[in-house]
DNA sequence: TTCATTTTATTAATATGTTAATGAATGTCT
DNA sequence: AGACATTCATTAACATATTAATAAAATGAA
């Protein structure tokens, strides 16, 4: 069998955690969570979502969401509401504050990133984009 | 600022959740928490662990650790013995029963695995291995 | 040797991941 | 309209992630 290093997906989980490094001191000083910020990440670019989107775009199950939403909302980073068609289901939006807290730190994580690229190489780092998403689309 | 679905963590954890719907349903069966298998693949590797290599070895931190070997120990797949040298230190190794266990599956998991990489092409899948080893190296 | 420091595993507290189950709202079909 | 299935969000139950704190053992310097 393989060697235990050379799984891929072990590979992937500690790429992610090496790329995380450069972020994660950053988001613990306001203090937000990872999925928290990309919970609102998402937000700041789609303007106001369902809560399935939402889910679906973050790589997060809804069961997880629910909670993240829930902590958001209690920390005053997002407003919910119900759509008024489908009763069902849940509008989600930033709040002024999760805007201006945004603006702020986005060029923060902005620099950390090209710093990332910068010292990974660009090129590879585009490579490496390519061969990503080319994974994801293979399905057993 | 970047799209939303251009950073990189995030493809990485899609990616990540694309190569591991090839094994999840194996696992399953049995059933083990992916973590678990992590923990098993490691042990059959290297005979003998001291919890802190096996965490190091696993990207697992240890609170979470000492959880897994837990259920694991429940299970009866895991046994655990102090150094006889170090007090502190824990010696964790595979019962018979998961050394058995781990020899039925291995080989369907390897499956998958080709099954993966053939899909993927074996020649991407090299270039994508090299280029995470990289990202890994590199630290803020 | 003694005291302070460091290391190791664990516990605590909180957040998230994961699958199954639930309840409410909607859709479908007759 | 009424019975049935489907969809969506949530809850429940358990496993893992994360940071801080702790207790015990080992180490190192005075």
């Amino acid at each position: 069998m393989r060697k235990f290093n050379d799984s891929l997906p072990l590979r992937l989980l500690k790429a992610r955690e090496a790329a995380m490094a450069f972020f994660r001191p950053l988001l613990q000083e306001i203090p937000l969570t990872e999925q928290q910020w990309r919970v609102i990440r998402a937000l700041n670019e789609f303007e106001e979502l369902e809560s399935k989107q939402l889910a679906e775009l973050c790589c997060i199950l809804s069961p997880s969401l629910t909670g993240i939403i829930n902590r958001l909302e209690q920390q005053g980073y997002i407003k919910r509401r119900k759509s008024s068609e489908d009763q069902r289901r849940i509008l989600i939006s930033l709040t002024e504050k999760a805007k201006d807290m945004f603006a702020r730190m986005s060029p923060l994580l902005e620099e950390r990133y090209q710093e990332m690229t910068e010292r990974f190489s660009s090129r590879d780092m585009k490579k490496l984009e390519e061969l990503l998403n080319k994974l994801c689309d293979v399905k057993p």
